[in-house]
DNA sequence: GGGTTACGTTGGTCGCCCCCACGACTGCCT
DNA sequence: AGGCAGTCGTGGGGGCGACCAACGTAACCC
């Protein structure tokens, strides 16, 4: 009965408290519980985030989909490859810039889409449970200012 | 002059705020931080932790320290590999348990985690810079307790 | 028209995490 | 004493996410 992993012991207490190290800790954890979710649908969140961009802001280029899902052109292509060997994507030359391709997303997409996002919201409660909802408001405006501020002004 | 990465541009909504996906932007970031920090040594956060645990708990032996800082037997070896090769550690044999290796930190060693040290705790700095000490408490506090209940209680 | 920029694609690297299998060895239990 | 369970070090593999370099093609802009 006692499976489990490798057992935790004790961390050297300069890290246990890095927030660099809790973050690290948090985000293998958000990792693992959407990895669970997914992987019952076959999906990565490469394939995730391209479909939600997709519906939300309509047909695109890859190049503009990398930027807004902040996926490496190169990424793009080979996550758009598995969506569209799936048909939830489709992938056309785009008449007026024949450099792009037009991505649409299917009605399948759309329909495996909205099966994603219910695992995904799953996911989030999974991972805010210990906290109450006044504290995961905080934690969600902490970790955005954390993000704002980003580019460096030099 | 605007160079920069690729540029944001816009991320659909339902990710934009999403807990996974700003724990998963903040960890991109934080890790950024750390490796240029690192570079600058020639050394991965695996190597920190280990140098870290060594220090904080004495020698050990090589899956004990793989429990302490929560890496994988295998890739324990690995970075200790690297390590030895700098003369950061030892790596001996356990006298009472054939089984075991005894690693032990180098003075050498030692001196190379003070000065990563530095760099961390630089790094953390940098991390936190746009939030207020008193936030910086919340936070921390807020990440821990997703992690403490990560365990499932069944 | 010529240089610069953007696009899609191929083909890598790296960090971190994880699993499996093996041989050597210990320890425990009977 | 003998045997089985479990541990340890090691080597192999894989997967995901992020990133970079380079190419050929096409568009842009002066």
């Amino acid at each position: 009965m006692k499976r489990e992993h490798p057992a935790a012991e004790a961390m050297p207490a300069r890290v246990a408290e890095m927030p660099t190290w809790l973050i690290s800790r948090v985000y293998a954890h958000a990792r693992r519980l959407l990895a669970e979710g997914f992987a019952s649908v076959g999906v990565r969140g490469y394939h995730y985030r391209l479909l939600a961009a997709l519906e939300e802001f309509g047909p695109a280029s890859q190049a503009v989909l990398g930027r807004r899902t902040s996926i490496d052109r190169s990424d793009v292509v080979a996550a758009l490859n598995d969506l569209a060997a799936r048909g939830l994507i489709q992938r056309a030359p785009d008449p007026d810039d024949r450099r792009r391709n037009v991505i649409t997303i299917t009605p399948d997409g759309t329909e495996q889409l909205q099966a994603l996002d219910e695992v995904v919201a799953g996911v989030q409660e999974r991972l805010l449970a210990p906290l109450p909802p006044a504290d995961r408001t905080q934690l969600i405006g902490l970790l955005t200012r954390l993000l704002e501020d980003d580019s460096e002004p030099a």
